[in-house]
RNA sequence: GGGCCGGUAGCUCAGUGGUAGAGCAUCGCACUUUUAAUGCGGUGGUCGUGGGUUCGAUCCCCACCCGGCUCACCA
């Protein structure tokens, strides 16, 4: 125990006279009936003259939540983190035994009662408790019943604190857990399989990132912690998978934001014999679902914004998303050649103040006034589509137009939720993105894609045409809570460790 | 990494260059249907850490630690 504080102490010292009865302070298990949430299900709907009719017996278990003490007569308030049921300790419906013990209980202790259940004069659903088992003590005090836990430090640090005392966080993990079981059950359904694939690769491919390195000791080799899986499912679509995906953690060595952090979670799924046209109308048919599952609607509030996932989203290419953003920006009309070469695409971003890397193409150029000027300003589901070659590698490129890939992101509540396109199979022009690739990042840049030769001989062997999509898990999930911050998603997100 | 804001009792928060405050929690007493129970009386703090200025610093200054927001980078 680290704490020598007051607190701590008389909790201890409960604890132990409790062991002085003769108490087991740590018993192995409890025989209840029934959890609490599924009494409070089965005898919410009932009267307090039908339960005195009845006089249903039960015994449950849980944490105390409140102490209400009258003396001869208490109240407990006992959670089992999903739903709470009142306790009512009467000094003459116990043991003697069983009363000292209540005496003994501190708020945090788990505690177990049997008794009838019935309705207080208040009408609150109760336990007339006629016996009383110790469960486990909390040697710490929690934090009060107004507030609950407000401190988001000791929230991230302790998440079992906040979600013992913070009912709404309860409720975004468990929206989070129905929201991966409902896109599961939406690729399930249409014949998907699920895989798992390398978290360590010795090449980080498939994303434009900086990886996490690691170090294999009995190969002596340098191991990549993934930054997307998307390589390794597009293999097994050359081995036949048609339909394949996976959901699982990612990690990037990059800034930690409101909507970063270094791990995340993502699904990718592909599929032979799509392109992303047939994404868009999949993506939108999906999300739709999940959030059915999830929260019971397809509407959601983000921001203090009404967002609707119902089908259809907007559509807008992202030149055109751009032109339109730059001539509303500048007061004049942008023609279309002007995001199609590197000179003047550069001379509009400094017109319009937007700053991009050093040696960047049009096609980057655009891209960058697009995260600066549009990006913001995307609430409502929209399928950005048509990215510039230039940077997506590994994305198809149109018949008509080689400087522009099949491509979308999906923009909702103003990030980026998915990213999709109809794959590149072609192991030639693979090859010479990757070598365009490595002229980026003999430039400087740190998050341009290496060269996978493995990769290349999987493409050569025949990758039947596909779409694949990636969609951030994380981040649907903040929209269908409206959780402003990824860490409020995430159960333990990472922190600096706690200085002592 | 830059900028801004914050760190005071277990929790939620006030506050001041001159011995540190409230509510809840906690302890004691009373109370056999309360639910933010109530009433009365107590306990509880190296005011994030380390320096500096000052007769005196929780307060002013500097550095550092941790966190939040934001910008940059990314999804």
């Amino acid at each position: 125990m680290s704490e020598g504080h007051e607190l701590v102490r008389q909790r201890q010292a409960n604890l132990e006279a409790l062991r002085r009865l003769g108490v087991d302070v740590y018993p192995r298990t409890y025989a209840r009936t029934d959890a609490i949430a599924v009494l409070a299900a089965r005898h919410g709907p009932q009267t307090a003259a039908e339960l005195e009719e009845a006089r249903p017996e039960a015994a449950t278990a849980g944490r105390i939540l409140a102490i209400r003490s009258f003396g001869k007569a208490n109240f407990l308030v006992l959670s089992d983190g999903v739903g709470r049921i009142q306790a009512y300790i009467r000094q003459d419906a116990l043991s003697e035994r069983d009363f000292a013990v209540f005496k003994l209980l501190d708020f945090g202790d788990f505690v177990g009662v049997r008794g009838r259940v019935f309705r207080t004069k208040t009408n609150e659903l109760t336990i007339w408790v006629s016996s009383l088992t110790f469960l486990s003590k909390c040697l710490h005090p929690l934090p009060e019943k107004w507030h609950g836990l407000q401190d988001v430090e000791i929230r991230y640090r302790q998440r079992y604190l906040d979600l013992a005392v913070n009912p709404e966080s309860r409720r975004v993990f468990e929206v989070r857990s129905r929201a991966i079981a409902g896109f599961r059950r939406f690729l399930d359904a249409r014949g998907f399989l699920e895989v798992e694939t390398p978290m360590m690769q010795p090449i980080a491919g498939g994303a434009l990132a900086r990886p996490f390195v690691t170090h294999h000791n009995a190969l002596d080799m340098t191991l990549y912690l993934r930054i997307a899986p998307e390589l390794y499912l597009k293999r097994l679509t050359v081995g036949g998978i048609e339909r394949v995906y996976e959901i699982n953690r990612n990690f990037r060595n990059e800034g930690i934001s409101t909507q970063h952090n270094p791990e995340f979670t993502m699904l990718e799924f592909y599929q032979a014999y799509a392109d992303y046209r047939d994404l868009m109308a999949e993506t939108e048919e999906m999300l739709a679902s999940v959030a059915r599952d999830a929260i019971g609607s397809d509407t959601c509030t983000f921001g203090g914004e009404t967002i609707s996932l119902a089908a259809p989203y907007r559509r807008v290419s992202l030149r055109e998303a751009v032109r339109e953003a730059a001539a509303r920006r500048l007061g004049v009309s942008v023609a279309p050649d002007e995001l199609r070469d590197g000179a003047r695409a550069a001379a509009l971003a400094a017109r319009l103040g937007v700053a991009y890397p050093d040696g960047a193409g049009a096609g980057k150029i655009t891209t960058a006034i697009f995260e600066a000027l549009c990006e913001d300003t995307l609430v409502q589901p929209t399928f950005v589509y048509d990215f510039p070659t230039e940077v997506s590698p590994l994305s198809k490129q149109r018949s008509d137009d080689p400087d522009t890939v099949e491509r979308f992101e999906l923009y909702i509540g103003r990030f980026e939720v998915a990213n999709a396109f109809s794959e590149l199979n072609d192991p030639a022009e693979q090859r010479a993105r990757f070598e365009a690739q490595l002229a980026e990042r003999a430039r400087g840049d740190a998050e341009a894609h290496a060269m996978d030769e493995d990769y290349l001989r999987a493409l050569e062997h025949g990758m039947p045409p596909a779409g694949g999509e990636g969609v951030g898990i994380d981040r649907f999930v903040m929209l269908l809570t409206g959780a402003p911050s990824i860490r409020d998603v995430i159960l333990f997100p990472l922190m600096r460790p706690q200085a002592d």
